[in-house]
DNA sequence: TGAAATGTTGGGGCG
DNA sequence: ACGCCCCAACATTTC
């Protein structure tokens, strides 16, 4: 019987764990390594740091309920794995693969350091549904265009076979000191979370109760419900996803199910379309694997020399803190600052206005999400923020410039979302609550809003700032 | 997973 | 009844 250290990271869940199922017949320890250094400069950010706290504290106590232990340490990764393997005469080291360029480095010096002592060194597929090598054009480059990508991953069939849930583990020795996850300093010292707990419950239990309750109360109007920010029939499993307290294997499977299950072609057509979203996930981790230095260029080169405004850029604060004067970006940022989300179409409106409208740098966009966001993941937001500012792989063309009004009008005509995320402007009526400062000094008086005090006067002008945005995008092209 | 400018159509008011 | 204008509504083109 070997003993083998399953070495936990980004895949913080019991069932479907194929490091761990691999391990389960042995004698195993359960190990967490807390290194976010080794993960620079996109080392997890403080939402980020808040839900793996939680997520940790769930996985340790799932450990405990099948009788074993998670042992955590602090410290560089190679240093505290040979630790441990001193410590326990464990020969065997099992994780389950990352893909970002700086974990890929990382654990490939590991795999050698391991070997030279003699220590096997084992890695698995958990977190993708296909390894970002194994999807390939014909003439075998990887996809920069995602649907011929969707095509071939569905001719490849999306796996869906998952491995049974584990009853029991071995237990693990008392001798065996871990460090209390308190001591990881993960939560925030000033108290800027508190919103957070009703917003989120981290741990693979409550990711798994999410998907149940997405496919039974939000799948067969997901392609439409998703686009309205106020009733949002989003799955809000990224960062589940993220922390790998769900694979993608399990919702592929569980959403085949309720095909199945539904048969009416309207649960067909919605579930497929959620699940050109999971691959879509795919996709921005088969571009980040192939284009690491995307990290910190566009994948397109025309934006080499793109004259970014990105020092100092003057809207940069009033953007980050929900202070334009633009009630559905407005809304978004505090969305986000407030509980660690945004939905996906108000990321897209906001994301358009920093890069188009305010000519900020996209990477400035990428950092303030980076720290904010509870799914803050290097694959997506990268690709998704070249996406936004149209130097990406497949990305929205450069003359797409949201208008902030108009998507407003269009997916929160009520300002229902408006209004619960930006309390000054509760008892502004429909009619004026996209462009709240059309209002006449009387209305605004009625409605209890005064602009340039309650609420920002906008602080940027679309019409000429969209020109401006399109004169520039003109030249790279 | 746009928006704005420009073009076309058709109904109604009106001389 | 007819032509003309206006303009909303929709369609197409352009950035």
């Amino acid at each position: 019987m070997k003993k083998i250290l399953v070495w936990f990271r980004r895949d913080l869940r019991l069932a479907d764990n194929p490091a761990l199922y691999a391990a389960k017949q042995h004698q195993l320890i359960p190990i967490y390594i807390h290194a976010p250094e080794e993960e620079a400069p996109w080392q997890p950010g403080a939402a980020s740091r808040w839900w793996l706290h939680h997520s940790l504290a769930a996985l340790a106590a799932e450990l405990k309920k099948l009788g074993s232990r998670l042992i955590i340490r602090k410290g560089d990764s190679a240093a505290a794995l040979l630790k441990l393997i001193e410590e326990t005469g464990a020969s065997t080291v099992y994780c389950n693969r990352l893909y970002d360029p700086a974990t890929i480095k990382r654990d490939s010096a590991i795999k050698h350091i391991l070997a030279e002592h003699d220590v096997e060194y084992k890695s698995f597929a958990a977190s993708l549904l296909f390894e970002p090598w194994e999807v390939q054009t014909k003439t075998a480059t990887p996809y920069k265009v995602f649907t011929p990508f969707w095509n071939t991953c569905q001719k490849l069939g999306l796996p869906s076979d998952i491995q049974p849930g584990i009853r029991k583990l071995p237990s693990v020795s008392m001798q065996i000191n871990s460090v209390a996850l308190d001591d990881l300093q993960l939560l925030p010292k000033i108290p800027w979370d508190k919103q957070f707990y009703q917003h989120w419950i981290p741990g693979e239990a409550n990711a798994q109760k999410r998907l149940r309750e997405f496919i039974k109360q939000n799948l067969t109007d997901y392609e439409h419900g998703r686009d309205y920010p106020a009733v949002s029939s989003t799955s809000r499993l990224s960062a589940c996803l993220h922390f790998g307290e769900i694979s993608p294997r399990q919702i592929v499977y569980a959403i085949e199910q309720a095909k199945h299950a539904g048969a009416s072609s309207n649960v067909k057509k919605n579930a497929e379309g959620f699940l050109r979203e999971v691959v879509w996930r795919e996709f921005t981790h088969h571009i980040l694997y192939h284009f690491p230095q995307t990290i910190k260029k566009p994948l397109n080169p025309h934006f080499e020399n793109f004259p970014w405004a990105n020092k100092a850029n003057k809207y940069l604060r009033a953007w980050q803190r929900g202070q334009t004067g633009y009630p559905i970006i407005d809304a978004g940022m505090q969305e986000l600052w407030a509980s660690g989300t945004m939905h996906n179409r108000v990321r897209m409106i906001v994301g358009s206005l920093l890069t188009k409208n305010m000519n900020s740098h996209w990477l400035q966009g990428a950092k303030w999400f980076w720290d904010t966001l509870v799914d803050a993941d290097l694959a997506q937001n990268t690709f998704n923020w070249q996406w936004i500012a149209g130097c990406g792989a497949d990305a929205a063309p450069y003359f797409r410039i949201f208008n902030p009004i108009t998507q407003s009008e269009k997916f929160d005509a009520h300002g229902e979302y408006i209004r619960r995320w930006l309390p000054a402007l509760r008892h502004v009526p429909a009619k004026y609550i996209h462009s709240p400062w059309t209002m006449s000094t009387a209305e605004q008086q009625l409605y209890r809003v005064i602009i340039g005090k309650d609420y920002p006067a906008p602080i940027i002008e679309l019409k000429t700032s969209r020109e401006d945005a399109l004169l520039r995008y003109k030249k790279t092209r």
